[in-house]
DNA sequence: GACAAAATTCAACAATTGTTGAAAACTAGG
DNA sequence: CCTAGTTTTCAACAATTGTTGAATTTTGTC
């Protein structure tokens, strides 16, 4: 076996499928697109993965999971940094969002793929609700938590307006539509995650300490 | 013509479709669909729009220009009530998203649908930069030279940045996933656009003051 | 190298897709 | 009523869809 540059065929549908659900959708998808641009048999994928849809979750799972420990890692260890006061606003919100940063802009660009994914799924009036909430949420509550005690003046409906907003920045950023490079007249980058993240964090530090009542230190 | 309840078949098609594709996108969305749901013949469709595709951007164009009007007015108006400093940031806030609100809190349930389309549309990767920026973005250049006006300390990469924010928050409220329902337990509703923009407008105006260096009065 | 299991290909299926041309029904003005 | 123009229906098209079962190849184990 050669591991070094052997990508599995299963491997190859899963990549290949990431990238293109992420640009055209679930539905704007065919099996055959898919098995085509993977340079695979079309019936490959049905026997590796069966129907469309458990394709489609595979997708979305295989990299939920490594995320989701990523940002508890983060968590935990800015929670462990700061006092018996527990961290900043700021220091959660870094703690949400740089992993994403770091997947990003490393050399797999099936991250960016991926994450474009998750804009399309946070976004869906179909999908939002069942698999963000499923797959996400568990760990959204523990930041959510940190959040609290962050901003003791605040009630819960506040945070979780906020927590909201702070979702639909991120999700259109992931979605990488370029929007912002032609109405900036190419000032900005959508595919400039770190200037993204780090103009993002201020900015949605600030709406929190603004919305909850807690004048920031 | 009774001109009371009778609405012509060519309006039952857009707004079905403004529901369907709102809810499933251009793809996940068949003529037939629609045209079982508006209760009319499948060929009629396109006889009035010609294809799937015309049948999308009329769908899109019908309140984008209405809007576009509102908003506008909304600017102008509350330019003209501040003096020669021009309208601060949450003023400008306010007159980019309290038209939203109209609309959405009208009686039209339509308006609730072509904003979750508008959702769809601003964080997918294929038409968030085309419909959005051919249709949308010459008025947002309006906002954000007053914005510029408002912030003389920014610079103009910064204020970019703070608008992409702004509309990534506004989209994921209009898709109306329902995810903070289930997040907040209940606390939070996604149809509550009222309560929804009451957090927004002190959420973002806070981030744009902080971003762009110029501290709240 | 035989052999069982896994991976892959091939061919085909019924169902559904967007679209169209011709026929039919309706509308309005003379 | 006649007629011209618009609207609506009907039927059908070629193409594409997801999925499957059987056949074939590859893989790993003794």
């Amino acid at each position: 076996m050669n591991e070094s540059k052997k990508i599995s065929k299963k491997e190859r549908i899963l990549d290949t499928a990431e990238e293109l659900f992420a640009q055209h959708g679930f539905d704007g998808v065919t099996i055959r697109q898919i098995a085509g641009q993977a340079e695979v048999d079309v019936a490959l994928a049905s026997y590796h993965f069966g129907k469309k849809r458990d394709l489609f979750d595979a997708v979305f799972l295989r990299r939920a999971e490594i995320l989701n420990e990523e940002r508890l890692e983060a968590l935990l260890r800015c929670q462990a940094t700061s006092g018996s006061a527990g961290p900043t606003v700021e220091q959660i919100i870094e703690a949400f969002l740089r992993p994403l940063e770091m997947e990003q802009e490393s050399g797999d660009p099936g991250w960016k793929n991926y994450l474009a994914l998750v804009a399309y799924i946070n976004n869906s009036p179909v999908w939002g609700k069942e698999l963000m909430s499923k797959h996400f949420d568990p760990l959204v509550a523990r930041f959510i938590e940190a959040l609290k005690k962050a901003l003791p003046n605040a009630n819960d409906e506040q945070i979780y307006w906020c927590y909201n907003y702070l979702s639909g920045a991120l999700t259109l950023t992931f979605a990488q539509t370029g929007r912002i490079d032609k109405l900036s007249k190419g000032l900005c980058h959508s595919i400039d995650f770190k200037t993204a993240y780090d103009h993002m964090i201020p900015f949605v530090t600030a709406g929190f300490h603004r919305v909850c009542g807690q004048a920031e230190e």
